[in-house]
RNA sequence: GCCGGGAUGGCGGAAUCGGUAGACGCAGUAGACUCAAAAUCUACCGCUGCAAGGCGUGCGGGUUCGAGUCCCGCUCCCGGCACCA
């Protein structure tokens, strides 16, 4: 209230909150004087704040709300601690919605391009996310469709593949039939592409690939890492580590068979093996008896999907070859199977069957009468059982295996232990040239090849005379054409722009033709947060000065569905870029958090079949973006998401009213209560208190709830005379401050008419002072056996005998105390004291 | 099956170095203002009971002066992985 005359205030006062004057207003003013613009070389202590860029689908939904604006509050509590804080936003325009809009349209006879498509889309989303107030510094914005941006794609995939870490190779891969494209392992889920939900097909295409195995070990630590301890082990489960052992076994005819095992220690009761289906031995061992068999088995086991493939429970089913191995530690003769629950792709695609100590092998044996030889017994038993109803895969001790009998072996408590079976197994493979230790993985080699035109070019060259080269750096990017015909097939209109196709090859000059895939759009997502730092630079993908003083980034938050894809792609790439020499960290995000998903009224998720969808844009004209920031801030813990709440909406604008009135409304007449200063005071500084750890641990909730019981006490107090004192003054600035970064909008307003001068959003937060939040009495709960019965009321300071005193003289403990034997006084000074009766 | 997370009023949720369960908000009830309604304001608001009291944080045990919080054994829900040798 400094300056202003109770009489402005008055004339004011009789102006309602009115969102839709003031929002636009200041998001104008900000936006002209700039003050959300960073600079990077700024010496103030660094903070980079990142938010998963968005897919340009044309309009926000609840859900980028929920992810960016709760995001932005956070950043702007950052800012205001002091920090230099970069809160960049850009596009992640690459991908298959717009060429499939180019598609359909494409089949009604009209055209569409994806391009122009996607820059309105961008257009409209940037002018939406103005209206949030969100202090997004768009002088960096990265659009990744963008050559100047994808041109860098292509420039980290030629310097991989110079260096081994992108190859070509022919494999079984995953076809999505309706997007017509193959698709990573990670976007197949259940059996069905991700995007589409169409069952994938199993095709053996050429494919391009990044070897992300080579940093498979790597990738499993997270050391100093503060990411959600679920999302660290999502990649844990699916990076998948397995140790053991490789172990040469042969067939009869001498042909090296290896099988990976984790269970080296059951070697002697291997008493089968069993090849996947499509294991290249399998037509040169298969007898001309059984090859008609085992081929219909094969021909069978290529049709069968994997979703059938891997389906719960499904019974065995196999082929003998009608060829022999030799068990290398025991020389027994054993048939040799081919069975599609072993895949090639894992492995060695071979394995050993040991049924006595391995369910699957267990459940084979069983359904085609072949033999169980049990060779470890749990501790204290001296033989297996002959009538086994399962495997027996815990601990024991090892028995008919030779010199190994008696030994404690089993993955449990000393597995590590040399002197566990497994370790002395390995040990002795090891000394005889049988095997050796080896350590398998689940994870795959990234496929990026994509068979469809928007996206990153793959700036390869297929030569007659040189092979497959990649394009010289001086003639990148390889521009995607921009006069392409869509397919109503969907087929990629690459394969048939011949200026395209047609080029020269960058070794020797001849005619050669250019790869035509493009690269799956995650490629362009793993290094973005790089980009944002010199969006605009020429000569290399960022500054390598900027990146090493502004990476890793210091915070991460995004939707939880990426815990695998994209953050484990990114956390791959940065490694790479670290190993070029270009940056010195090791990992890309320090510190991750996830927000939840917003659902609808019906606790369902919004969709529009379902009818239950909430536009933001309607809300924000209903209620103000700074009502919607707030509301969904308020609407529970961020990561985990919740229910739209039409009336909930309505009780956060009723206090944005009441903050609004009770900051400029004159005070009625009433009198100051003796503690009121003090009370003031401490609901300040309390507040100050709360809101600052809320912020700190992302609990927005109580955070907004912390602000309504400062709301409440300022109304409940306010009167003529406290508005005139230090104190009220102090409130009012305080909850200012406070909501600053919850509503920006409202804030600024208040800040403005309230007498203040530069905008709140540049001032500091508040620092709570601890002597404001003690009183001089406190009130504590007198428990008799546990439970209350009373409350008194004493000094702060008070003893334990003042305490017990006081307590005791209260009339209804007192009555409870007269029935029985005092044994025992708990004083926890300032919360309770229990009175133990016996 | 394995691994993780969760279960608190009519609803969203708060409180976990063990210390007054239900902050804050929604919904609801009563009242004030109004011709009336809306808005706003005031009071009440876990269940049960006239009251005193009793009961109460998914279920069953346990530890403790005291358990939503710790331990043991379950149930259900959500997520991830899954014929990975």
């Amino acid at each position: 209230m400094t300056e202003t005359s109770e009489a402005v205030i008055a004339a004011e006062a009789r102006e309602r909150y009115n969102p839709r004057d003031i929002e636009p207003k200041w998001q104008q003013r900000w936006q002209e004087q700039g003050i959300y613009r960073v600079d990077l070389n700024s010496e103030r202590p660094r903070f980079y704040f990142l938010t998963m860029y968005p897919y340009p689908s044309g309009n926000l939904h609840v859900g980028h709300w929920y992810a960016e604006a709760p995001a932005d509050a956070a950043a702007r509590y950052r800012r205001m601690r002091g920090y230099n804080v970069l809160f960049p936003m850009g596009f992640d325009a690459f991908g298959l919605p717009a060429e499939n809009a180019a598609i359909s349209a494409a089949r009604e006879g009209r055209e569409v391009h994806p391009a122009s498509l996607t820059y309105e889309r961008i257009a409209y989303m940037e002018k939406q996310f103005r209206q949030m107030g969100a202090m997004f510094d768009w002088s960096t914005k990265v659009v990744t469709c963008d050559p100047e941006y994808y041109r860098w794609n292509q420039w980290f995939f030629v310097k991989m593949f110079e260096r081994g870490l992108a190859y070509r190779k022919e494999s079984y891969v995953n076809w999505d039939p309706v997007d017509q494209t193959v698709l990573a392992n990670e976007q197949v889920i259940d059996g069905r592409g991700d995007r589409s939900g169409a069952l994938v097909e199993r095709r053996l295409m050429p494919q391009w690939h990044l070897k992300i195995t080579d940093y498979a070990d790597e990738l499993l630590d997270f050391s100093g890492l503060d990411w959600p301890e679920r999302v660290k082990l999502m990649q844990t489960n699916w990076i998948g580590r397995s140790e053991g052992a490789e172990v040469a076994f042969r067939s009869e005819q001498g042909d090296p068979m290896t099988v990976f095992t984790t269970r080296p220690d059951t070697l002697w009761g291997a008493t089968f093996m069993v090849l996947a289906p499509e294991h290249p031995l399998v037509s040169k061992l298969v007898t001309s008896e059984r090859r008609q068999a085992v081929e219909s088995y094969i021909e069978r086991s290529e049709h069968t999907s994997e979703i059938d493939r891997q389906s719960e429970g499904r019974e065995k089913t196999g082929e003998f070859i009608g060829a022999y191995a030799v068990n290398p530690v025991n020389d027994h003769r054993i048939p040799i199977w081919i069975a599609d629950y072993v895949l090639m792709t894992y492995g060695t695609g071979a394995i050993m069957a040991v049924p006595a100590h391995d369910q699957r092998d267990f459940e084979f044996a069983r359904k085609f009468g072949l033999e169980v030889a049990p060779v470890i017994v749990p501790e204290g038993q001296d033989r297996g059982g002959a009538t086994m109803s399962e495997a027996y895969s815990g601990d024991g001790v090892m028995i008919r295996s030779g010199r190994f009998d008696g030994t404690r072996t089993g993955k449990g408590a000393n597995a590590a232990d040399d002197e566990n079976g497994i370790a002395r197994v390995i040990a002795w493979l090891e000394e005889q040239g049988l095997g050796s230790r080896k350590v398998t993985y689940r994870l795959r080699d990234w496929l990026i090849s994509r068979q469809r035109y928007w996206g990153t070019p793959i700036p390869m060259v297929y030569c007659d005379a040189c092979g497959v080269v990649p394009e010289r750096e001086e003639n990148l990017p390889v521009e995607l054409p921009h006069d392409v015909a869509f397919m109503p097939t969907g087929e990629s209109p690459l394969k048939h722009h011949k200026p395209f196709l047609d080029t020269s090859c960058p070794e020797c000059g001849g005619a050669a033709r250019r790869e035509t895939d493009t690269m799956d759009t995650f490629m362009d997502s793993s290094w973005y947060w790089f980009r944002y730092l010199s969006p605009h630079l020429k000569g290399a993908p960022f500054d390598e000065e900027l990146a090493k003083r502004w990476t890793p980034v210091n915070l991460y938050t995004g939707g939880i569905e990426h815990a695998i894809l994209h953050l484990l792609y990114a956390r791959f790439f940065t490694k790479v870029v670290r190993d070029f020499g270009l940056v010195d960290s090791d990992e890309p995000f320090l510190r991750l958090r996830n927000q939840g998903m917003i659902l609808g009224e019906d606790n369902e998720k919004m969709s529009k079949s379902r009818g239950n969808v909430v536009d933001p844009d309607d809300l924000v004209e209903s209620y103000g973006a700074d009502a919607v920031r707030a509301y969904l801030m308020f609407i529970g813990p961020w990561d985990q998401g919740g229910p739209w709440n039409p009336k909930g909406i309505e009780g956060v604008t009723r206090f944005l009213n009441r903050v609004w009135n009770v900051v400029l409304e004159p005070a009625e007449e009433r009198d100051e209560g003796a503690d009121d200063r003090g009370d003031l005071r401490r609901a300040v500084h309390l507040a100050i208190k709360e809101v600052t750890e809320d912020f700190e641990a992302f609990s927005f909730n109580t955070a907004v709830a912390e602000l309504m019981t400062l709301q409440n006490a300022m109304t409940r107090l306010k009167s003529r005379s406290l508005c005139q004192s230090a104190e009220w003054t102090e409130a009012v600035s305080t909850i200012l401050l406070l909501l600053a970064p919850i509503t920006p909008h409202l804030s600024e307003e208040l800040w403005e008419r309230s007498g203040h001068g530069e905008s709140v959003h540049l001032r500091s937060w508040p620092v709570h002072d601890e002597t404001a939040l003690t009183s001089a009495t406190v009130q504590m709960a007198v428990q008799v056996n546990g439970k209350v019965r009373a409350q008194v009321t004493v000094a702060v300071d008070a003893t334990k005998d003042q305490i017990l005193d006081v307590a005791k003289a209260d009339r209804k403990v007192a009555r409870y105390l007269a029935e029985g034997e005092l044994v025992r006084e708990i004083v926890v000074p300032g919360r309770l004291v229990n009175l133990v009766l016996k």
